[in-house]
Parts: structure tokens; C-alpha cells; sequence
DNA sequence: CGTTCTACGTAGAACATTCTACAAGACTTA
DNA sequence: TAAGTCTTGTAGAATGTTCTACGTAGAACG
């Protein structure tokens, strides 16, 4: 490793001063180094890079944070243990490593007054940016916070933002397709299970894949379309789409919002001793790889959620750099067919 | 930033001068108030906390981080979709969280340079300690860092590490409560599923639970101990496990390392014909919910992750406090018996 | 009635960096 | 040759905190 010389122990941090003197010129020139500013000569750089080496030298994100950037991104997930989120993950750290930014992870929970604190937080260590990642906060206070921080937001359909950047599959889209691919099949007796309470909050995904299955199913003509909302936090939710599934009117076809609960879904139906897709057939969203499980075997809506986090970070970046307008992008996802349908 | 220079905005940042002018009061003194340091008169104190709520103030965490603590605690994570881990950080961020502790997070990928290139980043956004899970890097290279930043690691058995702390779940227990249950249900043929090829790197996980099953195995007279190893890299692995399952001298009962393997398993074997637990008996580590679905229904050790986590935060900050000798504590994992034995 | 304590509060250095001026040469141009 | 311009590098302010050292009362002590 590195040889200190004389003294045994390093002692103290490697800082800026450190390598200034060791390459005998001003702090100043090492800091435009480092941020290969203007007016350094190549012998200077040369000097200075090679104490840099030499001493392991690297700088200190905070002391950076106080005046300049930090070349760090936060990223805020609602929950850690969900796979869709993980693609969308490597998809920015992918991008963001490639730029040479750092990224640091918030975990939300999906609650609004933890979101805030961490977006604060973020603000706090003088993040360059933030990509917000299914966020339960409102359109407005994301505004708010846009004026303190670069926002770029995924999943969140808020298509008149000006303060913050969009990216969002295209919910609509996604719903529509698989309507019609019920429909290639000669399904007719399709209905939906969408997430609750929130129908009424078209900036969340739920809603917009109800807005797409209504016009898909209304376009068919086999409207009025059938629309059933559990609420993820009810406890006796299972048991409720147990009983639906028992009720005589039980759809031929289900659409879910979510392999959440499609894969649970599936679970209960065939240990009703339903038939799954001869009794009754499914189509989930999201891909995970619970539902390509050979026993599981569900048909699901892939989102394609690495390219979202790349485009969002691209967008990020972008805006970090210096845009001022607003960009929103639609991203279309696409059907992985599978045995339940 | 966005400051023209001509507008007086609305608001530029509230920073501890502002507070201090705000109360009438010294800079100094606002910063003793934040920090409930000595020193403080309760007037002042109620004056200043006035101020500070006012006006929204949140001290910079970059500019804490130049001279004090900036009660930011770094948690290092292999993966982002394994729920075993999400387990983890739930209780890491709970125990943080009462302490008044932020947490941000970074995700290693399994490599060892970006496990490394992140506690680097942690310590250069001056946090102040680091809780590690499943971590690549060598017990050495833990030791070098702990030099720089407090470090509570879990899942790396290291019980003469002196630098940092360690929490682990008793893997060895674990392996040996899962034959136990095999030989209570009157199983004899046992043989177990490892993670390979790291069977010699005793300070990970694998490794311990294969110690902890072959003396288990011999313990009841039924050695040697059958261990087969298959490397998570290795894309035809499947195949392998399927080929496995199909030899005549196929075991009666499989322990597996982990629902990570078990579960995929679980599947190739019913694929195949094969009932469980009637003709293959199975035990997997992890308790991941995917286990718990009807249609899985795998056996599995719990290792009480939100445990894990609280204890490792907990000793992570007595030592932020000053605490200098080395913890290192053991939990004791419980089978969750399922259908599948 | 001085002297020492104790409690409260303040000034200012320190932290590690970026960034704005500006100076000293070298080179160009009129 | 004088004036202007470009290049390279430096000094020092600025950033928002914490923390050390110190001053100033009033109380307790002898």
C-alpha cells in the first residue's frame, strides 16, 4: 500500500492541504484539479495527480457540499423489498455511475412525512439531485421542494409540472394492451382489481391503468367495465378476494394492477381448486420474478423499469446541467404472455 | 443557483445566522440549543427553539459534518430485492430513527470495489458510523476502514475482529435445528444444498451452516455429511439442480442454504412429478414471504432479521458513543415449519 | 469584603473545500 | 516600444456549522 515514509502511523486525513504540499503548490490549483477546471498547465496537472495517487487523496463531500457540488444523487424508493424497484434502481445507478455521481438511498415507506424528511435530508447534505421513485407526496409540494433541489420523478404522472422532471410508464397503455390481449384470446367477461382508496388521485398508477381498462373495455364494447379496489393496508383484504372469487357473477378474465397481488391472487384461486387459466384467467403487472416462477406462472405487464430509471437520471442530469424547462416522457410497457391466460 | 441576482426571492436558505438574528441571541448559542448542549438557560433555550420553528430551520448536515457528528448512519446492502435484507433495514432504521439518527443507504451489488467505494463515500459525507449486511470485503480490509468510521457488520462471522462489531444469526444453530426436524419427522437421508464456491471463507454465512449440518449429520451417526454446491453465477445451475433430482441415489430430504435456491428448487421438483413432501422432504433458510405463499409453502429458518438489525444499530451507536472494545453477538434462528417436510 | 465557583453566553478559530479576484509573465499586435 | 491579451497560478473570502477559550455576572465561601 501506500508508504508513508518516516512516520509510522498516518495519522490524521488525507485532505487538500495535505496534497498541496506534497506537490508543493497552492490549495487552490489542487482543487481545480480536481475539478478539471480552467488554467492548469499539463505539467501542473501532471504534479498534482500524481500526489493525488501517491497520498490516496480523496475529497470530502461535505466540505464540497458547502460551496460547489457534491456529485451526489439521493434517490428516494418507497419500499426496499419490491423488484420492480430494484430494476428501476440499477437503471439509475447505472446511468449515474457513468457520469460520476454517487447515489444514496432514501427509504420512504411510503409515508408522506418520512418522504419529506428524506427529501430534506437530501437537501440537507447538499445532494445535486434527487429521483423520487413512486413518491406519495403531492404534485405541489414536489414543487416546493424543486425550488430547493433538481427533482426528476418516476411513476408519479404529473404531466403539467414545470418545476420537476417525469418519467412514467404509460399506464393507460399498459392496461389497454392487456385488455386486448383478454380479447385475442376470446375473452368477453373481463373485470379489474385496482388498488384503494386512491381513484380519485390520477397522478398514481393505479388510477391511470382504471382509466385505461375502462376506455379498452368501453372501446370493445363490453362497457360498463367492472372495477373492484382493495386498499393495500386492509387487513382482511385476502378474504374479501377470496369471496369475490366465490360470488357466481366471478369474472372469466382478471386484470390486476399489480403482481402485489396477482401472485397471492392466483394462490387463493387455485386453492379454491380453481383452474387457472381454464377457470379463470389472469393478467398482473409488473413482471417480478415471482410470476415467472414455472409454479406460478402469471402473465404480467413489464414496465421496462431499468430504461425508466436511466431516462429519469438522464433527465436529472440534464437539468443538473443547467435546463430549466420541464420534460414528462412515456415510456411504453409491454406483455410478457405466460400459462395464466 | 437559480438566484438572478436582481429579484430578491423569496426565501434564500435559513441558516444559523439567520436563527441567531431572528432570537437576538449569538450564533454559539443556536448551536448549543440544536445540540442540547451545556450551558443553556431555559429562557434562551424557549427563545431560540421559537425562533428555529419560525422559521423552519434545519441545520446543513455538509457543514455539521465539517467539525461535529452529523447523526447520519451509512447501512451497507448487497442487494435492494432480497426481503431478507429489507427485514434488516427495517430494523436498523427503527433503532436510528428513536435515536434521532438518519440513515442513507447504498447498495454494494456483491462486488467488493463498490463496497468499498461506498464506505469511502460514507466516510467523506462524514457520517457518523456505517452498519454493513452481508458484506464481500475481508475481515482485513473491515478492519482498515473501522479505523476511519465506526462499523457494525452483520451476516460475517468475525468473532476476533477488534476494530468493529459484529451481529450475527447462529448459522451453525440454524443448520443443526433444520436436521434435528428432519431426523424428529423420522428422515435419515439427508443432504443439503450449499452456496458455492466459497465453502473455505468460514466468515460467511454458506460456509457456517455447512459446518453447522455436517456435525449435526454426524452427531446422529448418519455421516459422512452429503453437501453439494452450486455458484450463484453459474448460469446452467438449474439445470444442475434438476439433473441432481434425478440421479437414483436423489436424497430423501434436502436442507437448502436459502429460499433464494430453495424456492426455484421447490418448483423444478413438483415440475418434475415429484410430491413434497411425500417424495423429497425440504428446509430452507430465510422465511422469505415467497415461502410462505399456500402454493410454495416451504419450510424455512427464521433469522429474525429485524432483530439482527436493531442489535446491530444498537451497538453501532454505543460505540459511536465512545464505546472502544469489540461486541460480538450471536442469535439463535427458529424453523418455521411448513407442508414441505 | 475580597475570593473563588458556577452558570450562562459570546467571540472567533477551525473544518475542507470552491470560487472570485487578481498578479505575473509570455505572447501579440499596432 | 507600448499597449493589449492570454495563460497560469495564487491569495483569500466564503460556505454553515461545531467547539474551545474566555468573559461576565451573581452566588457561595472564607
Amino acid at each position: 500500500m501506500a508508504d508513508t515514509g518516516q512516520q509510522p502511523l498516518p495519522a490524521g486525513r488525507v485532505t487538500i492541504r495535505t496534497v498541496a504540499e506534497d506537490a508543493g503548490v497552492s490549495v487552490a490549483a489542487v482543487s481545480k484539479v480536481m475539478r478539471n477546471a480552467y488554467g492548469v498547465s499539463e505539467a501542473l496537472r501532471q504534479n498534482v495527480v500524481e500526489s493525488i495517487e501517491r497520498l490516496g487523496y480523496r475529497p470530502s463531500v461535505a466540505a464540497r457540499g458547502m460551496r460547489g457540488q457534491t456529485y451526489t444523487l439521493g434517490v428516494l424508493l418507497v419500499g426496499i423489498d419490491n423488484p420492480f424497484l430494484s430494476q428501476v434502481f440499477d437503471g439509475i445507478a447505472g446511468v449515474a455511475d457513468a457520469a460520476g455521481f454517487k447515489v444514496l438511498l432514501g427509504v420512504g415507506a411510503a409515508k408522506m412525512p418520512m418522504e419529506a424528511k428524506l427529501i430534506e435530508q437530501m437537501i440537507d447534505n447538499h445532494m445535486d439531485g434527487v429521483v423520487m421513485v413512486a413518491a406519495q407526496l403531492s404534485g405541489q409540494t414536489l414543487e416546493t421542494f424543486a425550488r430547493q433541489i433538481p427533482i426528476s420523478v418516476i411513476g408519479h404522472h404529473e404531466a403539467t409540472a414545470t418545476g420537476f422532471d417525469t418519467v412514467n410508464s404509460d399506464d393507460r397503455a399498459g392496461a389497454r394492451l392487456a385488455v386486448e390481449a383478454f380479447l385475442a384470446k376470446g375473452y368477453r367477461d373481463i373485470a379489474m382489481i385496482s388498488l384503494g382508496p386512491e381513484a380519485d388521485q390520477l397522478e398514481n398508477v393505479a388510477p391511470q391503468r382504471e382509466i385505461g381498462f375502462r376506455s379498452a373495455i368501453e372501446a370493445a364494447g363490453l362497457g360498463p367495465a367492472r372495477i373492484t379496489r382493495f386498499d393495500n393496508l386492509d387487513a382482511g383484504r385476502w378474504a374479501k378476494l377470496e369471496a369475490m372469487l366465490h360470488r357466481p357473477d366471478r369474472p372469466r378474465a382478471l386484470f390486476v394492477w399489480s403482481d402485489l397481488d396477482g401472485v397471492p391472487l392466483l394462490n387463493i384461486a387455485r386453492q379454491m381448486g380453481l383452474r387457472v387459466p381454464e377457470d379463470l384467467a389472469l393478467i398482473a403487472y409488473d413482471n417480478s420474478p415471482v410470476a415467472a416462477l414455472p409454479l406460478i406462472d402469471l402473465a404480467s405487464m413489464d414496465q421496462e423499469g431499468q430504461s425508466l430509471g436511466q431516462i429519469a437520471t438522464e433527465a436529472l442530469l440534464s437539468r443538473i446541467g443547467g435546463r430549466k424547462t420541464a420534460e414528462h416522457k412515456l415510456i411504453t410497457p409491454h406483455l410478457v404472455a405466460r400459462g395464466s391466460f
